[in-house]
DNA sequence: GCTATCCTATGACGACCGTTATAGCCAGTG
DNA sequence: CACTGGCTATAACGGTCGTCATAGGATAGC
């Protein structure tokens, strides 16, 4: 169906170029459907379509969280990183994370808006619950799951900025540390 | 004079709105001066005027780090953080890092990117300079500095989606703890 | 007083935006 | 066959954008 690829397109040009520089008549154009058709699809208009393409990316990026962590915390974390680390060199540092993005630019979009806060505190609780479930006390897994998701955000932000991987792989290796040693100390 | 009037005014509403949602004309409406002499003092366009934001935000933070990392690295990180406590407190979340905002939209403003890409390696440099003075490994300093950074960035992208201020103070007390632990071994 | 220089003031340019309206196609059902 | 509803197709609306050009005013040095 062509809803889906409508979606999907605007996930790929808002992690790109944002929200407000993706416009509707250059997804469409990219999905290969008439400009009436977004309307017709989406009537709630820009902010509809930028909140199911935050709530798509937020399913993906679960989905693959939740088959790892079925290894274990280590391994949600490793893959998480890694998805990231794919990202940026799959697009030479040009794209980013579309659900930061729409935080990031304060329009009128409420919905959108709503839909990125619910894809970090999915992300959270995810992360949250596989840390209690090795062991971690309830308030250090939440704390630990914030750190984890906001310093990926934030070192995506740096290695496009200086168009390196370094940032990423940086707090990776601090971060896994951090989590080997928490758990250990748990266990 | 009016110059850097308009430069602050640029960079408040950049780091509430975005780059591409923030326009020339607002920014010379909100300064007092006509459209015509934004381009007398910027004739880069719209590319210069934001990297000249950026590199504002860059010094003001730079310079509080400076003096706060003279009582040590913990009283930096925790000036830090506070720094962004504030911003978002005194904003009701609407507000965030105008660094960060112009590095997640990709348009054709090379100038901004580059300063965008400066600002956050002089902070990383502050940061790990005043670790490695506290017996910290060269190596390890720059993870941590970049880990500190990272987290903070993305941490108040995530208050300003869930409109809290747990997300930063999280990552901040997780941070915390790491850093004296980390310097505590080195001593 | 004269002039050169900096800045103001104003308006225009083409382009793109989000959104809406309207008319037409083209299935599938009865 | 008729007809109805989902989707297409196309054009237009008011508005804002970045940028540029040009003319006016002030101010400082001579």
């Amino acid at each position: 169906m062509s809803r889906q690829q409508i979606v999907a397109g605007a996930a790929d040009m808002m992690r790109r170029r944002g929200l407000n520089a993706t416009s509707i008549r250059e997804v469409a154009k990219h999905a290969g459907t008439p400009l009436g058709s977004t309307y017709h699809y989406f009537p709630g208009g820009k902010d509809q379509l930028a909140a199911e393409a935050v709530r798509l990316s937020e399913e993906i990026v679960a989905t693959l969280l939740a088959e790892k962590l079925r290894q274990g915390p280590a391994e949600g974390v490793a893959a998480f990183f890694a998805l990231w680390r794919e990202v940026l060199a799959g697009t030479e540092f040009k794209a980013g994370c579309p659900v930061l993005a729409v935080a990031v630019e304060e329009a009128d979009h409420p919905e959108a808006l709503k839909a990125s806060a619910e894809a970090f505190r999915a992300w959270s609780k995810q992360l949250a619950a596989s840390l209690a479930e090795h062991g971690v006390g309830a308030r250090r897994a939440a704390q630990l799951a914030t750190l984890l998701i906001a310093s990926a955000e934030g070192a995506v932000v740096m290695c496009r900025a200086q168009r390196s991987i370094q940032p990423l792989d940086d707090v990776a290796a601090e971060l896994t540390a951090l989590l080997e040693a928490t758990i250990a100390a748990r266990t």
